[in-house]
DNA sequence: TTACGATGTGAAAGAGATGTGACGATCGGC
DNA sequence: GCCGATCGTCACATCTCTTTCACATCGTAA
């Protein structure tokens, strides 16, 4: 096992939410005394990290919420470039810092240019690795921040990124900071089913246990708040099995179950709702895949 | 100023890359070798670039609304680490690149920590400046940041960036400096939420640390001269786990709930380029004013 | 239909975040 | 050197949110 999550129990992923205090790290390396050191002084910033021995799919680094990746391009051999270019370009959000040895101009332009925000030779200080990795995550926190304006809007609610807030009719349904995250998750998937596991781990960072009910919690939540600000309106469905949809859907049913014009899921199946049980164990199977694939043994 | 400018009208924009817009850079160095060998790769690139060879005010940097700035700190002197902290905490939407030569980790850390945006060490090959110039542009989203021009008006609280004062009614709050600087930023924002780390990064210029409660602490003096100034109104607004709103609420709620449409400072948007050479030296002038109310000696 | 697991619901408790007042340190002016 | 202003930290009070639990309800498979 090749993977040292560090939850720091204390300093708990509780509130890591969002962008607020704590880094997260992830280090894709195999130089073991260059990853503990580093991991020494990360624990001492603060900074939660975990360190990964293999590449992994972007989809999974994203679900670790991460402020930014270090990665020694060795790790990934020959498939580096098509590596980076394909994270970065599915993942334009993220600060990734190359950190690896000696190398070309040639090399660390090429990496630049494919999307890398920061290229730091080997040997060198960690001090310094964390010093780049915080101006990258500087940077890229000062451009999130604004690139959302486009406000999301379904039936009656309107979602904006910039106030951490959702509307309808210009009132604020005064969102808790989780439940904001997921209706700005769900509400971006516009119209996909999205499974319990990868809400949970987009909201909270790390792997759903078994039996967690927090997900359920928090979509009761909401959806207490958008009916009582919406009543005429249905926004979020229960696929039973798999996870929720968001589609604004009227109850002012005058013709074929007034559904509304909102985009249909596309690509993703007609309607989940209607999988059967063969279904459902590929999705399950397709997450356990997932998980492998962010936890390499 | 000893100031060479590069217009190149036609120039192609062939590797501009990245954003379609063509970039536009000032490199502050006196190595008349890396100087000329960069100029060239900078043309060849179809890059609008100036060079300057000496330290310059940060209102005239925002002037030239650059995407980076190249700088050798050597050319600083030894107010090079005075000069950088001032620069970033002006312009935290400018991109920064130092590029100077040999210096320890700590240095390079230090320059990282007040907001540089990258290092490189001279000698250098100018192909990877520009790909870690573009690099950081990337992140880059717009560089307009500040235009002072307009007084902002909420409520009964008007901002003023030329007095560094706030008033209500004419008569002034009395706001010492951070105060002030709080204040302007909360209104400039104009509704937005800022998070707790956006608003101590910008105000003092590096990253907060956990458990720092200054921003609190500040936020609640403003309240307190806000309140007992403008008692039937609310104007900075907690947002739970996240930051801070600034948006004038009147609590004479006859309606709605008192809320007002807080007009638009006109005049936000005003392009700096727009502004007339009288502007502009009372821009500086308050600027330097400000400098000098930030660093007494 | 029945049994079982998944989901909906309400409440309670604990963990954290924020509000608040006060204190000591620092700096500039006198 | 003294004094006032400002700043940043601290401890404590208060409040919100998150998480968890127990139980009700629902969907699915046998």
């Amino acid at each position: 096992m090749t993977e040292i999550t560090t939850p720091r129990e204390g300093a708990a992923p509780s509130v890591s939410g969002g962008s607020s205090a704590a880094m997260r790290v992830a280090v894709l390396d195999r130089d073991s005394g260059f990853i503990q050191v580093l991991s020494k002084r990360l624990d001492r910033a603060g900074w939660e990290h975990r360190v990964l021995a293999s590449p992994v799919a972007a989809e999974a680094v994203l679900s670790m919420r991460l402020s930014a990746l270090v990665v020694d391009l060795a790790v990934l051999g020959p498939q580096a470039w098509e590596w980076l270019e394909r994270l970065c370009g599915a993942l334009p959000e993220l600060g990734i810092v190359v950190c690896t040895g000696p190398s070309t101009v040639a090399q660390r332009v090429r990496g630049l240019r494919l999307g890398a925000d920061d290229w730091i030779t080997k040997p060198c200080h960690p001090e310094e690795v964390i010093a780049r990795v915080q101006s990258v995550a500087r940077r890229r926190r000062r451009t999130a921040s604004r690139s959302e304006a486009a406000p999301l809007v379904a039936g009656e609610v309107e979602v904006r990124s910039d106030r951490f807030q959702a509307f309808v009719g210009g009132a604020s349904l005064d969102l808790t900071r989780r439940e904001f995250e997921l209706i700005e998750l769900l509400a971006a998937a516009d119209g996909r089913v999205l499974e319990r596991e990868e809400i949970y781990s987009r909201l909270w960072g790390y792997t759903m246990v078994r039996g967690d009910r927090s997900v359920d919690v928090f979509v009761r939540k909401l959806r207490q708040k958008l009916e009582k600000a919406s009543p005429r309106w249905r926004y979020i469905h229960t696929h039973f099995g798999i996870g929720y949809r968001f589609a604004a859907e009227s109850l002012d049913a005058e013709r074929d179950g007034g559904k509304v014009p909102d985009e249909l899921p596309v690509g993703w199946g007609a309607d989940a709702g209607e999988r059967d049980a063969g279904d459902q164990r590929e999705i399950a199977r397709a997450q356990q895949e997932r998980e492998l694939a962010a936890k390499p043994v």
